[in-house]
RNA sequence: GGGAGUUUAGCUCAGCUGGUUCAGAGCAUCUGCCUUACAAGCAGAGGGUCGAUGGUUCGAAUCCGUCAACUCCCA
């Protein structure tokens, strides 16, 4: 069959696909072999692939195929998780402008089916893609964390953990999304730099009997808004400008309270006025600052952030509208006294960033995080779950850790389990697994109720109060604990994901593994870096600077946007990702695509019953650079250096394969092969598809494929890797040496102009004529010889160059400028020679002699002989001239 | 305000426990080639006083101090 001019990845990659899915190679079942597992971190079901997801797969993909490669059972699981704000903001949205249907028109039930048909139709898109991507995850295995188990074992693991008294219900300081009408956990706020204003205004003073003293106290306040709910004015006792107001009060404008002037040194005097307004409610310093001084909490907020009731005025308002009329009347007062830019930071929602969150009080169900994390920071502190990249990111966790608040857990949704509380109208209430179990409960206390009577809690559950459990739910091992295959693949052994959610996910799913397996989920946690464009900035939907992976794939190919995005990506750097990476993949493609085609040339022109070629210099010698690269890959690996194996398989495959040695095997123009160097390079071409495969997987399969006729099952995706030899390092110094070599003589036809066709007689003086007499054929083919000679003294009208202590004289019919030659000679003569001066120098100090390890001053020794025979060659050479 | 990280060729980055085969790679640039696998290619070349400044050492891009710039996390 006629090969392509060019490698075509559409016509191989759905072929490719397709057939491992046939084959069942993705497929996992627990056995005897070592399993190999991940999970992969789900991505949520609104989300289309973005090259950050692209980057993650591709890691794991790469360590999943060698892993599959090297003896392991693997098994990616996939999956993705119901994110319950976006998906539930998604719902909502839909069912508005679709349907034109409210939230509140629908009971939880109908709600909750819209929003699994929701989930049908875009769910799998993300799916589709990764599959594009050539991942290769156990399809059988896609689990959803609102999968009916799943479910059941959130439930269960909300039980038992109340029942063990870490979980419980409390009016606390939330963080309140007045859009999406729910609490956030501490780390779904965002907080982001703003310039704002502080408003300075008057109070007005009366003394202890409530009498006005005619007198004002000016307080500086970002959320004028707020005055409605203040219930104390705080100042530092230590300063003296307010001293006097002990046992005082302040009028709050507007509405017209009372509230105590209260001392405190958590006011900073240099702040503002020095005068805080303290409003309990709304913010969380001041909240603290109620509990310590007994104050009254005065919510003036909606769930929806409008002024409520209780605000006196502007009732209904949204906070930043009063916010402008709570201005204006204090303006119109004359209260208003002072505006000032301030630079400020709001916490903005996570899942609706264009919403500012609200600090609010609220009745929530916390989880105690004391007891959880101690096992879980000794477990990353002590090694048993390592970090990577080193231990860049231990601080980190260990401060997260270590400051670590309790966890809210409850979110006002209806997108996610439903908190398994019952009620009862006494408003007592019961956690249960089910109604049955609660209504038992009950009894048990002494309570007769049926499940009419009972009333299950409004709220869900917070999203990665489910996905926490990820890798041990994906096999059952919480609703079935010590089924086969949670014995089998737990704990997993790679966990690929970005830092941004350490706290999110990983280190409570460090927490979940300890509490219910009592061992980790995950012996490795790769931390990829953030993708961003070339400029460095963030890929976002705004700046449109995000390409479309379709696209991507379409363009170049999946293979090379693999290629791409790893050659790019050092272990937990952020990276600069440019379309040219993935050019340069297409190329790399192209460049394998065509030595196939070269070597399928040479399959009918096999001299047959030679086997000369298997003492060829070239076999030997990539024989050794293939094992030495093998080598290095396997330590790469180990240390999850995964663009540095890319890196050193790509020169190997390009440099070496290509450029040297095919090039040194290549027969002359129509000649014939020697059947043992065309059985080789068959063998090499294999070997090097096969270490590249992880990375590259559709191009090396077909390549693979096409070298020879393969059996039935003969596939690369499960060819397994042997252990490498022990290269021969005199043949690859002499390799190098004969590199350097042509490089030389290449490099000196260019500078004196001679052209690539016209032939040169080659004079070699060399005190090693063995090495070069093995090379001689190759070498006078690479550099155009037409003669190579030997001999010990010099040769006159040659261009003169030196390789290591090696003279070469390079006879031609070009006329020479000696002149320029010389010039050369001596530039490097003077380079030498300097070079000579400060080994020298370090040789006859004393104090290097004795301090230095013996090898570094024996090599000292070597270098300063090498400098000499070279110094020496040049001279003679100079004198020819 | 607290903490972490980064600063090496035009760009993106390697350089582990200090020793001129460590001053590197890829891309970009320049020169010469349409050589019978590949112009998405081949053969070569140029380019950096390793952020600044002190110190330790026989010796520092590599260790320590100070400073500067940038990035991220937390409050």
């Amino acid at each position: 069959m006629e090969l392509s001019k060019n490698y075509t990845p559409a016509a191989v990659e759905g072929k490719w696909y397709q057939h491992w899915m046939d084959k069942g190679y993705f497929r996992s079942k627990p056995d005897n072999r070592p399993p190999f597992t991940i999970v992969i971190p789900p991505p949520n079901v609104t989300g289309v692939l973005h090259m950050g997801h692209t980057l993650n797969e591709t890691v794991q993909d790469i360590l999943i195929r060698r892993a599959r490669m090297s003896g392991y059972n693997t098994c990616w699981v996939p999956g993705s998780d119901h994110a319950s704000i976006a998906t539930e903001a998604k719902v909502v949205n839909m069912l508005k402008t679709e349907k034109g249907i409210e939230k509140s028109q629908l009971t939880r039930e109908e709600f909750l089916k819209h929003a699994f048909e929701w989930k049908e139709k875009y769910g799998g898109i993300i799916y589709s893609q990764i599959k594009k991507l050539g991942c290769s995850c156990d399809w059988d295995r896609v689990t959803f964390t609102m999968d009916d188990h799943y479910y059941k074992a959130v439930i269960k693991v909300f039980t038992d953990l109340y029942n063990k008294g870490l979980i419980y219900r409390g009016a606390r300081m939330i963080n309140w999304d007045p859009k999406a009408k729910t609490a956030l956990s501490d780390e779904e706020v965002q907080y982001k730099d703003l310039q704002g204003k502080l408003y300075h205004v008057q109070y007005a003073i009366a003394d202890p009997s409530g009498e006005p003293t005619g007198q004002f106290i000016t307080i500086a306040t970002q959320r004028p808004e707020t005055i409605m709910g203040d219930t104390a004015i705080c100042v530092n006792p230590e300063d003296d400008r307010y001293k006097h107001l002990a046992g005082y009060f302040a009028i709050v404008p507007l509405v017209n309270r009372r509230v105590p002037i209260i001392f405190d040194t958590y006011v900073d005097k240099e702040f503002g006025t020095g005068a805080l307004k303290v409003t309990p409610a709304h913010d969380i310093n001041d909240y603290n600052l109620g509990l310590k001084h007994n104050l009254e909490v005065i919510d003036t907020l909606n769930d929806d952030g409008t002024l409520s009731a209780a605000a006196g005025v502007f009732i209904g308002e949204d906070r930043f509208v009063a916010r402008k009329k709570v201005i204006a009347t204090l303006h119109e007062h004359g209260l208003l006294i002072k505006e000032q830019e301030y630079t400020t930071r709001l916490g903005y929602s996570e899942r609706n960033p264009d919403t500012v969150v609200e600090p609010r009080i609220s009745t929530q169900w916390f989880v105690k995080m004391a007891e959880l994390t101690k096992p879980a920071l000794d477990a990353v502190v002590n090694g048993d779950v390592n970090i990577h990249p080193g231990d860049r990111f231990l601080a980190t966790y260990k401060y997260w850790m270590e400051n670590v608040k309790d966890w809210c857990i409850s979110r006002q949704l209806w997108w996610g389990q439903q908190i398994p509380a019952y009620y009862a109208p006494d408003g007592t209430f019961e956690v249960a697994n089910s109604i049955e179990e609660a209504i038992a409960q009950f009894k048990a206390k002494g309570a007769d109720y049926k499940a009419s009577d009972l009333r299950q809690d409004e709220d869900c559950l917070d999203t990665w109060f489910s996905s926490w459990l990820w890798p041990m739910e994906v096999f059952n091992g919480i609703s079935q604990p010590d089924n086969e295959e949670i014995k089998y693949y737990y704990p997993t052994n790679v966990l690929v994901t970005g830092q941004d959610i350490i706290f999110f996910w990983v280190a409570r799913m460090i927490m979940a593994g300890l509490e219910y397996k009592h061992e980790k989920p995950f012996s490795d946690v790769y931390f990829t870096g953030m993708v961003r464009d070339k400029l460095g900035r963030k890929m976002s939907k705004q700046l449109g600077n995000s390409p479309d992976l379709l696209e991507l794939i379409d363009r170049f190919g999946a293979d090379a946007v693999r290629f791409g995005i790893m050659i790019s990506s050092p272990a937990g750097n952020d990276l600069l990702f440019d379309d040219a990476s993935c050019e340069q993949g297409r190329n790399f493609c192209n460049k394998i695509w065509n030595a196939l085609k070269l070597v399928k040339m040479w399959e009918d022109r096999v001299a047959p019953g030679t086997n000369a070629g298997n003492d060829h210099f070239a076999i030997q010698w990539f024989e050794s650079r293939l094992n030495e690269v093998q080598q290095q890959v396997a330590e790469l690996f180990k240390d999850f250096k995964l663009s540095e194996a890319l890196k050193i398989i790509y020169s190997l495959v390009w440099d070496d394969f290509c450029s040297w040695y095919l090039e040194w095997v290549k027969p002359g123009f129509e000649q014939p092969v020697d059947a043992a160097i065309y059985s080789k390079t068959v063998y090499f071409f294999e070997q090097l598809m096969q270490l590249l495969h992880p990375f590259m997987p559709f191009a090396t399969e077909e390549i693979y494929q096409q070298l020879q006729n393969r059996t039935a099952g003969d596939d690369l995706i499960v060819k397994q890797y042997t252990a490498p030899a022990t290269p021969d390092a005199s043949i690859l110094v002499q390799g190098a040496l004969a590199k350097e070599v042509i490089s030389g003589i290449r490099d000196a036809r260019n500078k004196h102009q001679i052209k690539p066709k016209d032939q040169i007689a080659l004079h070699i003086d060399t005190t090693q004529e063995n090495t070069f007499k093995q090379i001689e054929e190759m070498l006078a083919k690479q550099v155009n010889a037409k003669s190579i000679a030997y001999t010990k003294t010099a040769i006159p009208n040659c261009i003169n160059m030196v390789v290591q202590k090696d003279k070469f004289y390079l006879e031609t019919e070009t006329e020479l400028d000696p002149a320029a030659q010389k010039e050369q000679l001596e530039k490097d003569l003077v380079y030498l020679q300097g070079f000579l001066v400060s080994v020298e120098k370090k040789l006859s100090n004393e104090r290097f002699v004795q301090n230095a390890k013996p090898e570094v001053v024996d090599a000292e020794r070597k270098k300063k002989e090498d400098a000499e025979a070279k110094i020496a060659a040049i001279t003679e050479s100079l004198k020819t001239l």
